[in-house]
RNA sequence: GUGGGUGUAGCUCAGUUGGUAGAGCCCCGGAUUGUGAUUCCGGUCGUCGUGGGUUCGAGUCCCAUCAUCCACCCCA
């Protein structure tokens, strides 16, 4: 036997089994998404280089030693795109989207990190995004809100929470940056190795570090909110009470910071603790530099992306709840006659019927082993057709989900008991 | 990138102090004529992750390597 070659590490089928649950997901946040006007954008999986140094920041993470990068055979540096807003940014622009115009978008589509794969953590994963474009004020970052609420509630998402925050304009942000370095440079010996790494990459996540040691010199810290603009106090303040109004379950969670640079005022992640050390499943924010800093005029920009496979895990949980059937009926044959007017009378159905789904007993088999096939499909009805039916002109209907009588009907009629 | 756990049939796993592999599920067939899911009977399936080493002999011990899982880190 030839040598087996297998899937890149990180990197998952989704068999047909598990098909059925993915489309559940896609098209409830399709519908979602539809109900509040926000259109589907397609934008390739690689891009240059560059437009993601510029976006999500030279010193992250992702930049540093995550990304997919390769040279392109004209001497591009090109990168499979670890992220959507960066070139939904770019689309944007590129095609004069952004021109006094808003814009309600979303996209869907593979994402790639060379990270050390994880429960909910790999290497190829799926997002969707949704992003808003030329709206500055909170009621649009309301609504982005109200419509991850709907999400769950489409989905039958239980036990994910809302923690929001706001980083300030990036001015403001940069001078609480510098107090902040300030302060945990006086407070350098209590700093762990992670941090002091932080200090430099990224000063506002040492705010985060889990590490108990560190707890009390963090609560000492300068608070972000000291800093803030009267205006981007009131942005936030007009959001928190939206949330209130609409009834939505919130936390303030003064230690939220995105880890990409271009965020910016609102942002916000729905979390669960059912999925170990990755519970996140939502998050996003405001970012309203990045337009102008890949090239566009000044855009105000909210939006937030959905880490696809870690709603799934959510949401196998309780897979039993969802009613993911596969068949509506199967076509048993039994005979060589029957097995050729078989095939022309499942086509003459789904004709009558579009949305029927028929599976057609093919390879043959005894009647019994077609039974068993039938039952294993999850069709609720089985068609029989042998050579007695075929004599007679009738096909013969078998109940496999609920007690009933096996009848029988003429074969013209058997769209009508599908009605 | 760092640390730990695990790799035996398609799946879930057992395999005693080293003596050349097993169960359940699945799949296929049968239990008097053409009927599933229950029950009973029978059957197929393995280079024991890969490559070295120790040994008369390795699924079992040693080394390496790959994959996978979990945590750190990072993030959706």
């Amino acid at each position: 036997m030839a040598k087996k070659i297998q899937a890149i590490r990180g990197m998952h089928d989704v068999l047909p089994e598990q098909s059925p649950l993915w489309h559940f997901l896609e098209d409830g946040v399709r519908q979602v998404l539809d109900g509040y006007g926000y259109r589907e954008m397609r934008t390739p999986i690689v891009e240059m280089t560059d437009l993601f140094k510029r976006s999500i920041g030279e010193v992250t993470d992702i930049v540093e030693k995550e990304m997919y990068t390769f040279e392109d055979r004209n001497g591009d540096s090109l990168t499979l795109r670890p992220e959507g807003t960066a070139s939904c940014v770019r689309a944007g622009i590129e095609h004069g989207l952004f021109y006094n115009q808003v814009q309600r978008i979303w996209y869907r589509g593979p994402m790639f990190r060379h990270e050390r794969p994880q429960k909910g953590r790999y290497r190829q994963f799926h997002q969707i995004g949704v992003e808003a474009y030329g709206l500055e004020g909170p009621d649009i970052d309301l609504e982005i809100l109200l419509l991850t609420r709907r999400l769950w509630q489409i989905l039958g998402l239980e036990g994910v929470e809302l923690q929001i925050n706001t980083l300030g304009t990036s001015d403001e942000r940069k001078a609480y940056r510098d107090v902040l370095v300030e302060y945990l440079t006086a407070h350098k010996d209590l700093l762990d190795e992670d941090s002091l790494r932080r200090l430099d990459s990224n000063p506002l996540r040492v705010l985060d570090s889990k590490n108990p040691d560190m707890q009390q010199m963090i609560a000492d810290a300068p608070s972000l909110m000291e800093y803030l603009g009267d205006e981007s106090r009131a942005h936030f303040d007009a959001l928190c009470k939206g949330l209130d109004e609409a009834g939505v379950a919130y936390v303030i969670n003064p230690r939220l910071v995105r880890g990409l640079d271009y965020y910016a005022r609102t942002v916000f992640e729905w979390v669960t603790d059912r999925l170990g050390a990755q519970g996140t499943v939502c998050a996003g924010g405001r970012y309203d530099g990045l337009v102008e800093q890949l090239g566009g005029k000044p855009t105000p920009a909210v939006g937030f992306a959905m880490g696809v496979e870690r709603l799934i895990a959510l949401l196998e949980e309780d897979q039993d709840k969802l009613d993911l059937k596969q068949a509506d009926a199967y076509l048993v044959l039994v005979g060589e006659e029957a097995q050729r007017q078989g095939m022309q009378l499942a086509e003459k159905l789904r004709d009558q019927l579009p949305g029927l789904r028929l599976i057609t007993n093919c390879g043959g088999g005894s009647f019994k082993s077609q039974f068993k096939k039938a039952d294993r499909s999850g069709a609720r009805v089985a068609l029989v057709l042998g050579e007695d039916e075929l004599n007679r002109g009738v096909i013969g209907i078998k109940h496999l989900r609920e007690k009933a009588e096996q009848q029988q009907l003429p074969i013209e009629q058997l769209a009508d008991f599908f009605q």
